[in-house]
DNA sequence: GCAGACATAAACAACC
DNA sequence: GGGTTGTTTATGTCTG
């Protein structure tokens, strides 16, 4: 229920601008959605509910302020059915990013580890926005209840990159995904197949030997079943670049090159964002991405994860290597710049040459200071510099679908 | 209309 | 034996 639930239940103006697919990047898929099959969902969330994932802790981080916030956008800040305003657009931006990028900070997971306290989505913060809603019209109009505009990649990636030791197992994973998005509780279990379906088709997504594993990472709380799954650095500027572009498919359009990079000093991005206030604005998603981004891009160079992990492709001072050919990447991935095939049979995947073979476009530590740069140019935006908003071209098209339903 | 991207389902094997 | 994990295949939908 993609498109169901995040526009098909909106107006047509509603519906939020990451389903408006970037060119490349694919959207949600409309047709088959875990909640098509009438009367099953509200039986999974039992079986995958954060109540059977005592492990969640692994993989959460702050949430319960946001969501209190949601609440309070999904009581106030939504607006009317009906109206179709862009500030109402902005509102469902809001819900991205109060709910996931602001998780992205500089911190990292020194952030997450320094908030135990704060259990995301545990108790009571998701029942008392879904009891603050009004009747039936909670799940529909509640975006926690509707499908995320992430990819599972994206999804994936999300997961890990939020991980202290950027590493997750698979239960790891679907705890985060069910905690930063409880649609996926009543959702059919359908989903963790397709999580694990992308782990294993995904280039971009590593598994590692849980004994390797633990070499660089924290104690996890798990059966010690399974592997661990992380992001492979090859593909992580690519997978937040992706992700970059599923928020802000214009992004490009309103870049201006910064005149410095962001201090050390700057302050969090949720900080940022006590001091604006609740409104928010869409060049606080474009901040938040580059928070993103800069995570991403600081990690490339200094994450101890690639210095001692069993992972190690991207080295200090090597090139970091992101093919662009769709014909050598035969690959399942998000990643729209160089678009990367997937699904492809595995005969084929077989003759896929390996990461690093192939045409290969080399991203050095130049590229990668360039990402620094345009995230920099995205704190001026956070700063003050409103970006133009453009229209997705994709409105249209977007309507044509909505009516054909 | 086609190819690519993505989601979903299902089968199967291995492991705990 | 049952549940989980991982892989593979197939299929449907949407978008460019």
């Amino acid at each position: 229920m993609s498109l169901r639930g995040w526009s098909a239940n909106l107006p047509s103006s509603l519906s939020p601008p990451w389903n408006r697919n970037p060119p490349g990047l694919m959207g949600p898929v409309v047709g088959m959605s875990p909640d098509k099959k009438a009367g099953s969902p509200g039986s999974q969330g039992g079986a995958c509910g954060a109540g059977t994932l005592p492990e969640a802790e692994s993989a959460s981080s702050p949430l319960a302020t946001s969501l209190d916030r949601l609440g309070r956008a999904g009581t106030g800040g939504a607006g009317t059915e009906g109206e179709t305003t862009e500030d109402e657009e902005l509102t469902n931006l809001n819900w991205l990013h109060e709910n996931l990028l602001q998780n992205f900070s500089l911190g990292g997971p020194e952030d997450i580890e320094g908030s135990p306290d704060e259990h995301p989505l545990s108790s009571s913060s998701s029942s008392s926005i879904s009891s603050s809603l009004s009747g039936g019209q909670a799940a529909e109009r509640d975006p926690l209840k509707s499908k995320p505009p992430f990819s599972f990649s994206l999804l994936i990636f999300m997961a890990i990159e939020q991980s202290p030791s950027k590493s997750l197992p698979v239960k790891d994973i679907y705890s985060w995904i069910l905690q930063h998005f409880p649609y996926f509780s009543s959702a059919p279990t359908g989903w963790k197949n397709s999580v694990r379906h992308n782990l294993s088709l995904n280039k971009c997504f590593r598994k590692v030997e849980r004994s390797l594993g633990k070499r660089c990472c924290l104690p996890l709380q798990t059966n010690g079943k399974g592997s661990l799954w992380c992001v492979d650095p090859e593909f992580r500027p690519t997978l937040a670049q992706a992700l970059r572009k599923q928020h802000f498919p214009n992004t490009h359009a309103f870049y201006t090159p910064p005149a410095s990079p962001p201090s050390a000093s700057s302050p969090p991005h949720h900080l940022l964002l006590m001091e604006q206030g609740s409104a928010l604005r869409e060049s606080d998603f474009d901040a938040a991405t580059a928070m993103m981004l800069l995570k991403s891009a600081s990690e490339q160079h200094s994450d101890p994860y690639d210095q001692e992990g069993p992972i190690d492709l991207s080295r200090r001072g090597e090139v970091v290597l992101v093919s662009r050919d769709p014909q050598q990447d035969h690959n399942y991935s998000s990643s729209p710049p160089p678009p990367l095939s997937r699904d492809v049979p595995s005969a084929r995947r077989a003759q896929a040459p390996g990461p690093v073979g192939g045409k290969r476009v080399r991203l050095r530590h130049a590229d990668l200071d360039e990402e620094l740069k345009e995230a920099a140019g995205s704190l001026l935006h956070l700063a003050g510099v409103r970006p133009s908003l453009q229209v997705p071209k994709q409105r249209g098209r977007k309507s044509r679908k909505i009516s054909r339903k």
